[in-house]
RNA sequence: GCCCGCUUGGCUCAGUGGUAGAGCACUCGCUUCACACGCGAGGGGUCAAUGGUUCGAAUCCAUUAGCGGGCACCA
């Protein structure tokens, strides 16, 4: 068989994906057994104008490892895969196209335009789903969702009536958040602040008439121009410098409005002057103190962030920031501009475009949050669901969060999404119903118009878990897969998305969406930087793909798990290395397999197997538990470096090696066929194990191995027509193959020969020069153990000895022998006529006596304490003592050693 | 401003009350019949600083410093 010597990983990932996808093994029904428990996760629907980044690698990685992990247990395993309609960005995508064809949205009008973008959706939307095929993610494609696919409207719109009629949407005029460029209002959560550099301007108004010695007073403000719609300036009620100017009108210079002086408990006196102009129509903070004193609203900006006639007719039509100049120019020339001062401050931008939010009062539809939020508040405080992973910082992150909630603006001024089913009459009535025939029936009449505006991209998102299962109606899926095991998410969308969908969970279906909430970390540049499309920063996946390979690149990402994480290549190549390293494992296995075949080779009592196939048997089922248990806590880092040790040094270093004589026989025998099965065999469940991180190289070397086929599936997936490693069972760490025993005397034999290597090495023995080795035990359970023939010959080939002795002490070992005392309690000695510089053999048992003897200075203070031995527990004393025990006979040992020397 | 997290070998990260770990990098030696994307043997850390709790602290508590994140209507 021709194996070439190293892991192309391409080919695999050509293959394997289209053929499970083909044979249907990703979807639940392939689980034949019906009690199967249940399994499922939601994938966290990514941007249809998306393309794949390292975030979405990273957590279609974990929820792939888990998916994958629990069909091979037998679970009934659903994991949903679809993608959001991502409102604002796919306008702006399809925008941008029509853009380059001269057009705008509005030379199409909304119908052509809406029509362009499903066209748009159909063509290149969701490159996204190509990109999850290469990474493997093991998603149960017939059941694809897409917000605005007809199922998701249906729900949609069922929620938005269900809550109008309870009260809980309503629809009316507040400030919101509008981005000029957008054209739309936007929620908070999709403003970001950043700090600005800007300057604080100093304008004095004067007062109407004077009051003793006060003849105006100095407001400060960032943004100038918005003084043309100020109706009041309030003033801290305790500041004194002010008291007696409350009540006292002002006049407003450049439009001559009369404004009074407040008194306001949200003024702070030690900012600015202590008094501050109100402008109740284009500021958040000023529009609740002008609803709290009555204020008029004075709109002095339009959509388009200009100004208005409202502003009067020198600035109407200015750009907000000319008109703030010229208000600036023109106090300066008044003499009323006091000063002018750096200031740095916080800015609202829109999320999407970076343009600078204009606070403006508007007719939009809101949902109240208190009630929904109550839901999910008491879910935490009662069952503490959704338990999140990792606890810290995250579980107290989204409480608080919802303690704060404000109402949710739910109207968005686009044309791509789901249109708001509120229609009105022509003498202003709202109908809100489930369709306009609805709407129709209860207006009882058909003059009827419907609200242009659509929902927030996140009403539907809100609604995944259980709209993708077909909800409202009672379907099967949504009575077996709801609520999912696991929610798997980035940070950056627990208020955004995973907070709205435990309140709509809760509201609708009575029940949490999801028992865990999984937040990855966050994988970084290399400079510590949030990667990202402005900064150009940004690793692409696939790319990675192409260079390492798939499984390479998802250990890295599983490595990563829930920390924030520096990218390195490095880590990526060491894991290439760790595919090539399973490969060319297998490379030796199938080179050595004929006669042989997985399950075979195991058949004698345990009592009869070798001491290094009872210790691999017995390090696998250790590996596999400790695998299923870091799972079962999300801990993927020490799944990974579990199977990465167990493969690499229990599995090649040291199980092929001491196998290898076996295996490698010239002459055919049922032992050696036997060895070669065990092998296989071994290696066919360690690629089990790798299977849900490593799916290709897995599924690539388990269809090579002899004897591989339907009779080794999962007994749930025994109907599948072909087999597959992805439907074999996984396995389970058993206690009853676990033999400490075989453990103890394997790592004597390691320990052995590593000292008698180090001996090799430290001496600068060739290679090919081979030594005779004299080991002494007082222990007969060591001297059987290192005696007996079967491991003579396996230490002698191992540390390339030509004649090994055992015996109950070194005594009577030539003087010129290197000697080393081993961890239990033997003592090894390599005899070298000639090779021995004894000076310096001296000093290396002499450094040696020191490492020990430090230690032991450190366990006999411990012990010198009476409180020590007072206080500690008694085994934690009694090892003490043990250890110091064992550290005295090597020293001793080693001072013998030492004598032997001179 | 408030809240939270992080600080462990050159790098990227585990560990979280009882002998400091991994991978990469580094040093030495190897074409040993699976693998140089390899094999064998090594070197390297007073676990940010200070103080406290404890028989015992990298691990718990407090303070400080640096870095990062979240929240906030300071005009």
């Amino acid at each position: 068989m021709e194996i070439p010597k190293t892991y192309d990983p391409r080919e695999a990932e050509q293959r394997h994906y289209s053929h499970w996808e083909e044979q249907g093994c990703f979807a639940p029904e392939t689980n034949r057994d019906p009690q199967a428990p249940i399994y499922s996760i939601v994938i966290p629907p990514p941007n249809v104008t998306g393309s794949l980044h390292m975030g979405h690698a990273l957590q279609h990685t974990l929820m792939d490892v888990l998916s994958r992990h629990k069909r091979m247990a037998g679970y009934r395993v659903l994991w949903l895969p679809g993608m959001d309609h991502a409102g604002i960005s796919t306008q702006l995508v399809v925008s941008r196209e029509l853009k380059k064809e001269g057009l705008t949205r509005h030379d199409l009008g909304r119908e052509k335009f809406v029509e362009r973008v499903w066209q748009w959706k159909h063509e290149s939307g969701g490159q996204i789903t190509t990109q999850m095929r290469r990474e493997g993610a093991s998603v149960d494609w017939s059941r694809e969702r897409f917000t605005m696919d007809e199922g998701l409207t249906r729900a949609v719109r069922e929620v938005f009536v269900r809550l109008y009629e309870e009260g809980l949407i309503y629809r009316g005029a507040r400030l919101v958040n509008w981005c000029p460029n957008d054209q739309t209002v936007l929620s908070d959560l999709e403003v970001e602040k950043t700090p600005q550099a800007g300057k604080l301007y100093f304008l004095q108004y004067p007062l109407k008439e004077p009051r003793g010695e006060a003849r105006h007073l100095t407001v400060a403000t960032t943004r100038p121009e918005t003084m043309l719609g100020d109706t009041a300036v309030a003033v801290n009620l305790e500041d004194e410098r002010y008291r007696e100017l409350i009540g006292a009108t002002l006049l407003l210079p450049l439009t001559g409005r009369e404004i009074p002086i407040i008194a306001d408990e949200a003024v702070d006196p030690a900012f600015g002057t202590g008094a501050v102009k109100v402008t109740p129509a284009h500021d958040p903070a000023d529009y609740e103190m002008g609803v709290r004193h009555d204020l008029p609203q004075v709109v002095v900006i339009d959509q388009h962030a200009r100004m208005t006639e409202g502003a009067g007719p020198e600035f109407f039509g200015l750009d907000r920031y000319k008109a703030r100049s010229l208000v600036v120019e023109k106090f300066e020339g008044l003499g009323l501009l006091e000063k002018v001062v750096d200031y740095e401050f916080s800015i609202s931008k829109c999320e999407r475009c970076k343009t600078v939010i204009e606070p403006l009062i508007s007719t939009q539809w809101f949902c109240r949050m208190d009630k929904l939020r109550d839901l999910a508040l008491s879910l935490m405080s009662e069952e503490r669901k959704p338990r999140f992973v990792p606890e810290v910082p995250y579980e107290k992150t989204y409480t608080n969060w919802l303690e704060n909630l404000r109402d949710w603006t739910l109207s968005r001024q686009l044309w791509w999404g789901h249109q708001i089913p509120a229609w009105y009459t022509g003498d202003g009535q709202i109908i809100v119903a489930r369709s306009e025939e609805e709407a129709r029936a209860k207006a009882g009449t058909d003059d009827l118009t419907q609200d242009p505006d659509v929902l927030d991209t996140w009403f539907s998102s809100a609604l995944w878990p259980f709209s993708t299962l077909g909800w409202p109606d009672e379907t099967e899926d949504l009575k077996t897969f709801y609520p999912t095991s696991v929610l798997v998410t980035a940070r950056d969308i627990i208020f955004l998305w995973v907070s709205r969908m435990v309140m709509m969970g809760l509201k609708f279906i009575a029940e949490t969406p999801f028992h865990d909430v999984f937040v990855t970390g966050t994988v970084l540049d290399k400079h510590g930087q949030r990667m990202s499309k402005t900064k150009m920063n940004g690793v692409d996946p696939l790319e990675v793909f192409d260079k390492y390979g798939v499984d390479a690149t998802r250990l890295t990402l599983a490595s990563i798990g829930s920390t924030d994480t520096r990218w390195n290549e490095n880590q990526v190549e060491s894991f290439r290395n760790f595919a090539n390293k399973i490969w060319n494992a297998a490379r030796f296995s199938l080179m050595n397999s004929e006669g042989a075949s997985v399950g075979r080779g195991f058949e004698a009592d345990r009592s009869q197997w070798a001491l290094h196939d009872r210790w691999i048997i017995s390090r696998l089922n250790k590996a596999a538990e400790s695998v299923d248990r870091s799972l079962a806590e999300y801990d993927f880092y020490a799944a990974v470096q579990t199977l990465y040790h167990f493969f690499w040094d229990d599995l090649c270093d040291w199980y092929i090696e001491l196998t290898k004589a076996d295996v490698t026989a010239q002459e055919a025998s049922p032992e050696r066929e036997a060895a070669r099965s065990r092998l296989l065999s071994v290696l066919e469940q360690s690629l089990r194990l790798l299977h849900p991180f490593m799916p290709y190289i897995t599924e690539e070397l388990w269809q090579r191995l002899p004897g591989v086929g339907p009779h080794l599936l999962h007994e749930a997936y025994s109907q599948a027509t072909e087999p597959t490693i992805m439907l074999t069972a996984y396995p389970r760490g058993q206690a009853r193959l676990i033999d400490e025993r075989a453990e103890w005397e394997m790592q004597a034999i390691i320990d052995l020969v590593s000292r008698v290597r180090n001996i090799r090495s430290e001496i600068n023995l060739k290679p090919s020069e081979s030594i005779n080795l004299i080991v002494g035990a007082q222990d007969a359970r060591l001297r059987e153990l290192f005696g007996s023939a079967k491991s003579t010959a396996q230490i002698a080939r191992l540390v390339r000895a030509e004649k090994i002795s055992v015996r109950e002490s070194l005594e009577g070992v030539p003087r010129a022998a290197a000697r080393a005392v081993l961890a239990s309690g033997a003592e090894a000695a390599v005899p070298l006529e000639g090779l021995i510089d004894f000076a310096q053999e001296r000093e290396r048992l002499g450094r040696e006596r020191e490492k020990l003897q430090k230690e032991a200075g450190k366990l006999e203070a411990q012990l010198a304490n009476p409180q020590f031995a007072e206080r500690a527990p008694v085994e934690k004393v009694r090892e003490v003592r043990e250890r110091l025990n064992d550290i005295a006979q090597r020293t001793t040992a080693l001072q013998q050693m030492t004598e032997a020397l001179k």
